[in-house]
DNA sequence: TGCATAATGTTATATCATAACAAGTCAAGG
DNA sequence: CCTTGACTTGTTATGATATAACATTATGCA
């Protein structure tokens, strides 16, 4: 019943220095565009950063908003395209139960996330989901169907709002390995 | 690599008696609402014979459309509310990939499902996923997050559509066990 | 420089979803 | 029977999410 300790805890649930991980992430990204031949213009940078400025999921005219009100466009295509550009260099995934975007915290590992929405705080986190998708491929191959993309997405509460709704009482302890 | 055999496939994938397990399907449906002190109404219980119709997701629009063919409202609600009724009673699921809703091919029973989405020809089936969902639990656990409700989403070929892709090269064949 | 490509920005529209309210249905109790 | 209250259906109106199509500007390179 680890609730609170979280050793282990994905970037977005421990606390850090936001400045440092954020800063990171902008090398990497810097670094995967090159590597790409492909161009991390301003626009793109900056849709990034607000992303990578929250450790949650926006939505695509929230971040319109914001660039917006920094002298960018301010018509959807402007979010969008800049989203799609950052989704396919593999900087920032799509949330499909939230139709929001966050970014993503470990850019260049090839990986299978799975994303981790509290539904308190909002935060997202990412966890290592390999064995996660080894099962699904299983439980897929046993019908003959060949996985090509997967999405995992759970939604219930980070370590933090865990133990504010566990001192609370008020139920929904929702126990794990349901 | 067994592509076409499979013995085991969920029922979308199979080749069967369709009136038969649509009828199967109804009659749980109509089980189930009673045993929830639910009224499953003539619009209800239509939107969700399109779906078991289909074995594919439709969307709210395109469920409509066919409701108002029939002589039932014209207007969003009328389907989105159909769906709600029938989400909430676990009679329809809905994928959040594709904004659009697929009927249960296994109401009652308490599942954990997988979602696999063919890219071809859109049938939607259900893989039982409780292994998934265990590994899943158990990678959040690992940071402390407790998963109250997960979602598996996997887009890819079916048995039908990966057997045309395999000798065609190239082809998309189309339908499958449509 | 001048061309080709890509990026940005715009307008307009498509697609998905819900709030709020009016009218009809139905079963349970008086 | 017939009132009443909960529910269901239908409507209008609007909100939220997403993309098509095209004009303009920037960038890199022959």
């Amino acid at each position: 019943m680890l609730h609170h300790a979280a050793p282990d805890a994905p970037l977005a649930f421990a606390s850090h220095d936001h400045s440092h991980c954020t800063g990171d992430a902008l090398a990497q990204a810097e670094a995967i565009s090159t590597a790409k031949g492909a161009r991390l213009t301003p626009v793109r940078r900056r849709a990034l950063e607000l992303l990578l400025e929250e450790h949650r999921a926006m939505g695509a005219y929230e971040v319109l908003e914001r660039l917006a009100a920094e002298g960018y466009g301010k018509q959807p295509p402007v979010a969008y395209r800049a989203l799609e550009f950052l989704v396919d260099l593999g900087l920032v995934h799509r949330i499909n139960r939230l139709n929001a975007f966050a970014a993503c915290t470990h850019p260049g590992q090839s990986h299978t996330p799975a994303f981790l929405i509290c539904r308190i705080c909002h935060l997202v986190a990412e966890a290592p989901a390999a064995r996660t998708r080894a099962a699904l491929d299983a439980a897929a191959a046993e019908s003959g169907f060949v996985v090509e993309f997967a999405s995992f997405e759970a939604v219930g509460l980070c370590p933090g709002c865990a133990d504010g709704v566990e001192v609370g009482g008020a139920g929904v302890t929702g126990d794990a390995a349901a």
